[in-house]
This record gives C-alpha cells, structure tokens and sequence, in this order.
DNA sequence: TCGCCTATAGTTCGAGGCGTACTATACAGA
DNA sequence: TCTGTATAGTACGCCTCGAACTATAGGCGA
C-alpha cells in the first residue's frame, strides 16, 4: 500500500519504533517519548518531527485516524509495512558513522579558553547523567523494553566518561595553571 | 562594511578559523585543511562548505580575488571585520549543548542487536584514533597552533575512552552470552 | 459566566542544509 | 593526441531547521 515513495532517515525510524513500543499515539505523545529517550543520541527539532507521521503515513508506513471526541487530533498506528520496514531496518548490521556537533570544541580549536567550557561541559554531563539514571530506574526490567533499557546504560556510560575526563582536565588545569 | 545580514553557525565560524590559521585560501584549501581537524567535531558536507565562503563575502567578513594563472581560483582572506566577529565568538564563553547522531545506539534502542554494532565502532574509533595522533604529531609545539593541538587532544581521549568502555562490554557479552 | 492565565498541542514560513549526480580543468603516461 | 586519474568544483530539488505564531482546553478568581 506503498503510495508515494519518500526518503526514509533516522528520523523515520526514530517515529515507527516509538509506535512499535507504545502503540496507536498522537504526535504529541510520540514527541513526549521522544524527548525522554531517543533525542539523547538521535536530536530532532520538534517541527521536524511534528511533519514525519503525515509523511509516514503518506507511504503507507502508518494508518492515520481521528480522535472522537476533545481537538479531535490524529491518531497514528503502524501498519504491518510500517512494521516490516523497521525490523529490516533494525536487523541490518550496517550503521552511518557516527557524528558529533561539538561547538566547544570547535571554540577551543578557535583559540578560545578550555576552563570555562569544560566547565560548563562538566555541569551538562551530570545533568545529563542525573536524567537518564531516573529513566533507567523508571523502565525496570519489563523485557519489551530491552531495546531502550540498553541505549541508556550506552547513554549512562557515555557522560559518565566524559564527565571523569574533563574534571581531571580541569584538575590538572587548577594545579599546574594556577593564578 | 557589511552588506547583507546573514546568519553565522558552527560552519561559518570553521571557515572563519582555517583561514585565520592558513590565511589566504581557496574553499578546496580550506576544505582538506577542515577534513583533517574540524569535520571531526564539527561535521560539514562538501556542498554546504563550498557555499560558505561566498556567503561570507557578502556579508563583509571575508575579501574575493581572482588566481592570476591557472585555474582562476577564488582566494579568500578575512577582513579585520571578519577577525573581529571571528574573536568575538571565540572569547565568548556560551556554548550550545554538543549533540550526538548515533544511528547504532537508535538501532539498539529499535530493538538491534548490540554487538555487531559495537564491533564495527570499536573498528570505527580503533581507525579514528589512529588519524587524530597521526595529525597531533605533525603540529608538533608550534604555539600558533595552541587551539588545534587541544582540540586534537580532546579528540584523542573522546575515540579512546568510547574504544574502551565498548571493548569491555564486548569482553563481558563474551563471557556471559556465548554459544 | 466572563475573562484571563497557563499548559497543551500544534502550524507557518523562508532561509539554509544536504545528498546525488554531474561538470570542468590540469597533468601524466601510452 | 588520447585517455585516465586526481583535482576542484556546480546544479538541483527535496528536506531540515529555528523563530515566531496559532489554537484549544481546563482551571480559577471576580
């Protein structure tokens, strides 16, 4: 029931996975899910991903029907090609190498200070860190959650890394470069 | 002598740090100069990075002049106006929040399998590691190279740490899960 | 019950980003 | 001189993105 062919990115399969987990939901309710999940490894504007399931839709990747009663939003669901198409996707062992957008960096490379960026990079990774460790706690060990329990211990150790390496950067710094 | 107000993003300050680095270039100069360093923190697609230096001309913070022989190239150089928003944004100690695209983590977390995943990225990072000391080799001391050399710094710890926390979880599915 | 506030739930718009594919120039060797 | 290869880009069209705006529902005091 493919009617259009469109371009499927992370983004796409970001939205059918959310609706493989959670079931029949609005747009809304995926970019809640989104925001406390996949945003952390996969970032998304949300007028970006308010457009994805219309477009999904248009391909035949989701049914769309209207809510009853209240605004009477739409209401998406996967269809059995929409499911198809995300497991083939899932099960391909070929990833896109992966990419990071780091503007302190590209600062540092600029000839600005480390100290101060460091440190603001410090604060982020512990908020972070503080964030996905109450996610985790959250999905307990329901085993349909799998999937989503492992990119937070990926997430978890992630900051948690770079956060060591920074404070002993900064510790470094404080002692040798001292006033 | 601005022209026309345009916007500024990582990628416009990437162009504006090469050339203040190399001085005088062609977009193809500052194109492998980025290859070997920024692209590594700062990702920017060919087409979108040959557009730039043009872009800024015409905002007033780069001058355009033609190769005398060959080619014809274009060559670009800052403007004091250019140094100036360039120094600007480096002195400034706000930065956005760095972001990941990590379609491997998105593969798990849709229900993948993490280990060949994991495998293909400890390659990925081994080879990763491999260039960035290869390059902190060749700047070598020189102190108008200050900002690189950390910035290579940051690289080199970021691949190893990554490198490590993988090949310990790999280790660990090993020992647990075999056959 | 009227208005107002706040949270929720989106849409609009235009500049810019992006990948695929194509183009063009120089030089080296057969 | 032809042909291949490395160099050095451009053209095109769909997609993405961020700023700003819109709209609906429920609560709460006057």
């Amino acid at each position: 029931m493919m009617r259009k062919p469109i371009r499927l990115g992370g983004t796409s399969y970001a939205v059918l996975s959310l609706l493989e987990l959670f079931g029949p939901s609005t747009p809304y309710d995926l970019k809640q899910a989104l925001e406390r999940s996949i945003e952390n490894f996969w970032p998304v504007p949300h007028t970006t991903f308010y457009a994805e399931p219309a477009r999904l839709a248009e391909a035949g990747l989701l049914s769309e029907r209207q809510e009853a009663g209240g605004r009477r939003r739409k209401v998406y669901e996967l269809t059995e090609e929409g499911r198809r198409v995300l497991h083939e996707w899932a099960d391909s062992p070929e990833v896109a190498p992966p990419q990071l957008r780091e503007e302190g960096v590209l600062k540092i490379f600029a000839g600005g200070d480390p100290v101060p960026i460091f440190k603001q990079r410090c604060e982020w990774h512990r908020a972070k860190l503080a964030e996905l460790e109450g996610y985790l706690e959250a999905v307990g060990e329901l085993p349909q959650w799998q999937g989503v329990r492992a990119s937070l211990l990926v997430g978890v150790n992630y900051h948690r890394m770079l956060l060591e390496a920074m404070e002993s950067f900064l510790e470094s710094q404080a002692a040798t470069g001292s006033s």
